[in-house]
DNA sequence: CTTAGCTTGTCAGCTGACAAGCAAGGACCC
DNA sequence: GGGTCCTTGCTTGTCAGCTGACAAGCTAAG
């Protein structure tokens, strides 16, 4: 037996798909152990992908990973720890990371804007991570209590981000005065959660492009000081 | 053995518990076998609104009913007959039989007003039950195929009568044409459905009420073909 | 030879389903 | 009205399938 041996957050970069190396075989011990734990972090999102968390199984990982059933639990520790790990790596640091740098700076409605184009992006590009990321943040509602409260921690955080960032919009002029931060930000977590759910329930007649359209639709005229209380309704 | 007798429709009346007359021990046992169906279906209710359904035993839900583990299968035939009992009849059957006629005939705006505020009602007066169907409709995500396609298939038709609305809207010209009707009911659905889910998520800090309030500042502009172009910013 | 990577054997806990059985209700007959 | 017997409501015994965890062991790297 192996000692419990847990894949630090840099061992891999699951998605970075290093091609053609798969094949050239480094049989380094060192190599070796990092191209499985890639292979089962991918063969994990996957399935959670598919079919959620729960009805993952740690035999399905490793078979579809090319390995035994038992590697997935030598490697990550347990189960749990491997979702904790993935709940980490995937969302928290993608979203502290990547995203809010993204939109530091950006006028409100602008950042907003540009949220729905990271996610449109993201969704164009790795659709199997973020089907498995959103199953899991829905899961997360019926799962161990720790994975919930982590989760409902990471939504208060991203609801108060937003919030900042009207209140600062209010501050310097960008928003309408008559805009309240905390209930803006509620609603706009909220359409952003309820749009994945529908297309997680249903990819192929909810079309999320659209929806996400509509969300800038939406939130754009509310989150802009129009010149005198314009609706934008007459461009023309 | 009793023969699996599924429970009717009808047979239950969840919710209108009769109160005293639990005590007052009718021993027809027409009326021991409605009772005994009410609180099983009461507990279920209470089990899964607290974790869900898988998370969800009937040994869990006959002790909790005063009763052995064997009479959940006994009435019910299954434990997923169960599920499909309670999506048909609180979800399914509310939503047709009292919330559209609700709606009927109200111009977009007010009727999606009334929504909210049928939302909010129900979850004065019956959290628990509303957590229930909330907690089924996201986990549906991951449960049998089977009953995740009938929710997809439950909100497809929500979206297209909602649709349908801001569309009759726009014919008499309450709503502005502007409006896309098929993309806003996207929206609007999206809306609820994230605001449901950060409730459940996390009730304690997530103010439903006032992201309820702030879907209808958020809505009600866009579905109201203003007087000339104004965004209500100043009703003094 | 030592250690790391990985596999396989094995086990215990849980859960839903089913069947057999018990006790109380209720219809029918006299 | 009271006794008999069938029916209904409910319980308990039991089982099989699944799954995660752990330990021992094999193979190849170093």
């Amino acid at each position: 037996m192996t000692t419990p041996r847990p894949v630090g957050a840099d061992d891999v970069q699951l998605g970075a798909s290093s091609g053609a190396a798969d094949l050239a075989v480094v049989n380094s011990q060192r190599a070796r152990s990092e191209l499985s734990s890639r292979r089962l972090l991918e063969s994990a999102v996957e399935l959670i992908a598919e079919r959620g968390y729960e009805r993952t199984t740690l035999v399905a990982i490793g078979e579809r990973a090319g390995y035994s059933r038992g590697l997935v639990t030598d490697r990550f520790g347990s189960k749990e720890k491997l979702l904790w790990h993935l709940l980490e790596h995937h969302f928290v640091k993608w979203t502290e990371d990547s995203l809010y740098p993204d939109l530091a700076g950006l006028p409100a409605a602008a950042a907003l804007n540009r949220a729905i184009e990271r996610t449109r992006d993201n969704i164009r590009l790795a659709p199997t991570r973020i089907r498995a990321v959103y199953s899991i943040l829905f899961e997360s509602l019926v799962l161990v209590p720790g994975v919930r409260e982590r989760v409902a921690l990471m939504h208060r955080e991203h609801r108060a981000s937003t919030a900042a960032m009207i209140a600062a919009g209010i501050a310097n002029g960008d928003v309408p005065a008559t805009v309240d931060p905390e209930a803006m930000a509620d609603a706009w977590v909220a359409t952003f959660r309820g749009v994945a759910y529908q297309w997680l329930l249903d990819p192929e007649t909810f079309q999320i492009d659209r929806a996400l359209r509509e969300m800038s639709t939406l939130f754009t005229p509310m989150l802009t000081a129009g010149p005198v209380g314009g609706t934008e309704a007459d461009p023309s």
